[in-house]
DNA sequence: GAGACTCAAGTAATGGATTTCTTAACACTG
DNA sequence: CAGTGTTAAGAAATCCATTACTTGAGTCTC
């Protein structure tokens, strides 16, 4: 493996003169630059990252902590950042916390180690994270789809207070009664600010939330089944669930059809993001949809603008998500249109 | 930011010293190692990865290159990887590809820059990627899902063929007789293997292919919109259709769905790669279902088995697909039956 | 007790780049 | 033509750890 003295030895010239042609200074004798690329060529030489990493305190790599990998939330939000890093020449090194924050936590020393240059972080915990090491250290910092609240940081979420108000407006506006809620957990803002929403959502039609009838998942697919299946369990069970994930929402449906419960007529339904498969299922599920592409290329911009020298106070992109209304909210729709409303906009 | 000079000025000894107990190499004085350790956490010392990888030349990660990071088949896999590479004190970068060659080349470069310890790799082309500037560093290479066929590397799958050719004969013991198919590109192995199948599938039953019926898609779930579309438009229709992947089968069932066309009634379909929303889709989806995570870990276990000094010859594991027959294939089915049968297992 | 041997600890080379500082060549000015 | 300024190129320091080699103290043996 060539490296830059080989280069120099080949050219003739000094390893100073080397790393100038390599990192385009203007100030080099044409000809010169000439013998070093022809070196560089025929020697098939790439300056190592490690070395130049470690003179220059910096690398183009971003580390992307998200909380997990299954949920295609966070792979389709990790696309749209990854456009817009490799546009602008840096690396993702996608690392999943799995909602653990002990994971989370090395994930963030790898990073400090590595000297990214950049960091996207969905934390597990709203409250824990100690990102003091990281900011110490200057590297920046966007937290995304939930936040962190001991830190003022630069930020991209959804509306999630009220896309899950939108929601359940939404199913007391289509006749639902005793509307449920399996919520995520508390301590993700995300988990908060949908529970918010769930309750003004109520509020607004003078209601009140029954406690019975208030789950607690983990943003997982057997959360929502085993909550689902608590809900079914009630003497008098909800008429109708806000379920606060995707994952989630499939573990509930799959509690539904197990027990043999029909949706939307003995309960309606509407979950927390679109999922391409999402107008498939039987029935057709209402979902908050979020531009889950979007957050992720606004969060890149909010980290590449902090690299490009921004030193303002931080900012937050807020995004509204959008209610998809389909058949499992609309016990009242001629069943004819049932499946065929909600293509995937 | 403090490093080993620092560590060794306070604790009183040589630089290397501290590294010596920072590696825990047992030749140290009790002592000097109590002064080092009192050093380090005083200091919040953390070693530089950078250097330490520079000089030994390796340093403790895997390049995990992918073809399509929003494919959940790969995600799910990722996971099985991380989890035993973690166990082993290996972190991942993962690296999506996207289906294109270019970027595969640029981050299998990344790989070598990065001196990763290990390289998986799900290859966009069977017959691309120059692997070797890789494998003139050993770097040892796992491939997983997709083969390369230009080089004998260790090696991951399921028996494609033998899961397409399950699927097909399943549709024909259902009574189709004009089974179409959605197939996938044919660059890679997996589209290969799986078009063998489905031709092999007919063979069993005396049958030969309709090369009308035969399509091939980009493992996407556009090309599987398009494809079916396709299949739709013609003046004889397939009565059942084997769509080669998850990806495409979402696409395919969105353009019947569009259409007003009855599955399994109309139109049987199975797919490939079983998902957790596939029991709750409307039908329920008669899949080939693939052991995901699985695939995962015995990647993994082939990688650090490399690590750990095996120089044998490359192996290879071939994992068996599995038929999960729900009603989307069964059009004789009782109704009540068709969607209470089809667990995840 | 001198020479051989052990062995822990230190010194310094090393990995491969970047970058500050220095040098030398050249042009320009008075 | 001496003195100054400009500038490209080279020399060498630097980033931070690992490790081969050296040193020196202590042990052992005859």
């Amino acid at each position: 493996m060539a490296t830059i003295i080989d280069v120099a030895d080949a050219a003739g010239v000094s390893t100073a003169t080397v790393s100038r042609v390599v990192n385009k200074n203007p100030k080099v004798d044409p000809e010169l630059a000439a013998r070093v690329h022809k070196a560089i060529s025929e020697l098939d030489y790439h300056p190592s990252r490690l070395a130049r990493s470690l003179r220059t305190r910096q690398s183009k790599v971003w580390a992307v902590v998200i909380s997990d990998i299954r949920n295609p939330f966070f792979t389709e939000m990790v696309r749209g950042i990854e456009d817009a890093a490799y546009a602008s020449g840096y690396s993702i090194v996608l690392c999943n916390a799995d909602e653990d924050e002990v994971k989370e936590a090395s994930y963030l020393q790898f990073a400090i180690a590595e000297h990214v240059s950049g960091i996207v972080l969905a934390p597990a915990q709203h409250g824990g994270s100690t990102m003091d090491s990281v900011l110490e250290r200057g590297i920046p910092v966007v937290t995304v789809d939930r936040r962190l609240d001991n830190y003022e940081l630069d930020r991209v979420e959804v509306d999630n207070r009220a896309g899950a108000e939108q929601a359940v407006v939404h199913l007391i506006e289509r006749g639902y009664e005793r509307i449920g809620l399996i919520g995520g957990p508390q301590l993700t803002t995300t988990g908060i600010d949908r529970l918010a929403g769930y309750h003004r959502g109520l509020e607004r039609y003078g209601r009140q939330a029954d406690p019975r009838l208030l789950r607690t998942g983990d943003f997982r697919e057997a959360g929502g089944y085993q909550q689902m299946q608590s809900l079914l369990a009630l003497r008098t069970r909800p008429d109708a669930v806000f379920v606060a994930n995707n994952l989630m929402t499939v573990g509930a449906l799959r509690a539904l059809r197990e027990a043999g419960v029909s949706v939307p007529e003995e309960i309606g339904m509407v979950g927390f993001d679109d999922m391409p498969w999402a107008p498939l299922l039987h029935p057709p599920l209402t979902t908050v949809a979020q531009p889950i592409y979007d957050i992720g290329s606004e969060t890149a911009r909010l980290l590449l603008s902090r690299l490009d020298g921004y030193r303002g106070s931080p900012r937050q992109v807020i995004l509204a998500p959008s209610l998809k209304v389909r058949a499992s909210s609309t016990p009242n729709a001629i069943p004819s249109l049932r499946y065929s409303s909600g293509g995937r906009g």
